[in-house]
DNA sequence: CCTGACGTTTTC
DNA sequence: GAAAACGTCAGG
């Protein structure tokens, strides 16, 4: 309902390139709805926080699926959900203030993937329990060396396909179905068994361990890579984060840093977590599986032991064949359409072209669920929070911006370009799952 | 039920 | 070896 003038501008669309982006995933968990337009809300239009959210379509004459009604569902009440948020808010400037004191260590510009020794949660060192059940923390960041987050597929190609930033609101919400439950009750729960599942983190250091199962099977070649990969992060200088929040924030030390690391760890944090979301119990779906790397970081749950069921690739939408609306009529493939199976050859993707397993979907994607980054899926990718104040360091007190936040639902893929401050200081983002819907927007 | 992605087999 | 044909089946 608001027509924010500052959301409005927030919601310009102007990006700006950054350099990289550090990210940090606490105990994360699946957004099961997200859709993929961009959305914004305001914190400050109180009870209607809708509004203007504006859609864009990056590939003209393909429409995607509904962004509705959800960024800003009146369902979810905003008081509610504001309250939860202050709750940690306030978590976070009590325990930051006292981590400051006793240290006040830059935030981890020389981000690599890496483990959290130490939960990011203070309460291991200030003796209060947080507000939020889960402890376990992955920080993930762009590294300028090649870091072999997921065996095997350590190159891919298309990196950054250059996909039009398209931030403009709309009026539309997303749905905010719910395979997943994520209204207001769910923030800052603990995850289902099957939302640990799958995540890049051992059941033993996860609060939620009593429902969920250690994922790393005894000597699991997989999981044992992924946790050597971490070694030695910083606990982003004693900041913790509830459970289910990414940070992302740019990194401007790395001038000649490449942009394709990054997107490849940030895709892994997005596609393991959507893997488990998607495939409920079974990681069968995921990614890595898809890549041959069968148990990517599912537990033996309910795999059916041989084989990774194969997920369909899509189209990516944008190619020039892709583009192409209407079968030529007269290829093989036209002639021969009802036995041949195949899309008209002019109409074939320039991706699906390639070689499976050359490339992977997704992958300049940095948040974007698995197998809803090409056409014809839903889009549907975590939602961002744009803080104002970035955990730069634990001196700041930034927390105190909490509700200052931008949240976005972005309907492109999020690169490092996305979500830049048009002006300054943001520099962090904050994913939220399951997201606080109630949760106003704040032009940076 | 239809489209079309994909793997295998067959044909050229 | 490349293209076509075909069987299978995921996704919608
Ligand atoms: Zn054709
Ligand atoms: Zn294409």
């Amino acid at each position: 309902m608001t027509s924010d003038p500052r959301v409005a501008a927030a919601a310009g669309g102007e990006t700006t390139a950054v350099d990289g982006w550090e990210l940090v995933r606490v105990c994360f968990a699946l957004m099961a709805n997200m859709s993929s337009s961009v959305c914004m809300e305001t914190p400050h239009a109180h009870g209607h926080t809708h509004g203007h959210t504006h859609n864009y379509n990056p590939t003209p004459g393909r429409d995607f699926p509904l962004q509705i009604d959800s960024c800003v569902n009146p369902v979810l009440d905003y008081s509610a959900q504001m309250e939860r948020y202050r709750s940690f808010a306030t978590f976070y400037k009590n325990s930051t203030a006292a981590a400051a004191a006793a240290a006040a260590t830059p935030f981890p510009q020389t981000a690599k993937i890496a483990r959290i020794a130490t939960p990011l949660f203070p309460s291991a060192r200030l003796s209060a329990m947080p507000p939020w059940p889960c402890d376990n923390a992955m920080l993930w960041g762009r590294k300028p060396t090649a870091v072999n987050v997921n065996g095997p597929h350590t190159h891919r190609t298309g990196m950054s396909r250059a996909e039009p930033v398209n931030m403009h609101m709309s009026g539309k919400h997303i749905p905010q179905d719910s395979a997943l439950p994520m209204g207001a009750d769910n923030f800052l729960s603990p995850l289902a068994a099957e939302q640990c599942r799958g995540l890049p983190v051992t059941g033993a250091e996860c609060m939620n361990r009593l429902k969920c199962p250690p994922s790393v099977p005894p000597g699991g070649a997989g999981e044992a890579d992924r946790s050597g990969t971490f070694g030695g992060m910083p606990p982003l200088g004693g900041l913790s984060l509830p459970p289910g929040v990414i940070v992302m924030t740019t990194l401007h030390s790395g001038a000649g840093s490449s942009g394709v690391t990054m997107s490849d760890s940030a895709f892994q944090i997005a596609n393991v977590a959507a893997d488990c979301q998607h495939s409920g119990s079974s990681c069968s779906g995921s990614p890595a599986a898809l890549n041959g790397n069968a148990n990517g970081s599912c537990s033996s749950g309910s795999s059916n032991g041989s084989g990774a069921a194969k997920r369909k690739r899509k189209r990516c939408g944008v190619c020039a064949p892709c583009r192409r609306l209407i079968n030529c009529g007269v290829c093989s493939s036209c002639r021969n359409r009802k036995t041949g199976h195949q899309i008209c050859k002019f109409r074939k993707c320039e991706e699906l072209k390639k070689k499976p397993g050359s490339t992977m979907e997704n992958s300049h994607c940095l948040l974007c669920l698995p197998s809803e980054s090409a056409i014809g899926g839903s889009r549907r990718h975590l939602p961002l929070v744009l803080l104002k104040n970035p955990p730069q360091s634990t001196s700041s007190n930034w927390t105190e911006t909490l509700e200052e936040l931008q949240v976005i639902h972005l309907q492109s893929t999020p690169r490092s370009d996305h979500m830049v401050p048009q002006s300054g200081t943001l520099t962090a983002l904050l994913a939220f799952y399951p997201f606080p819907s109630g949760l106003t927007v704040w032009p940076v």
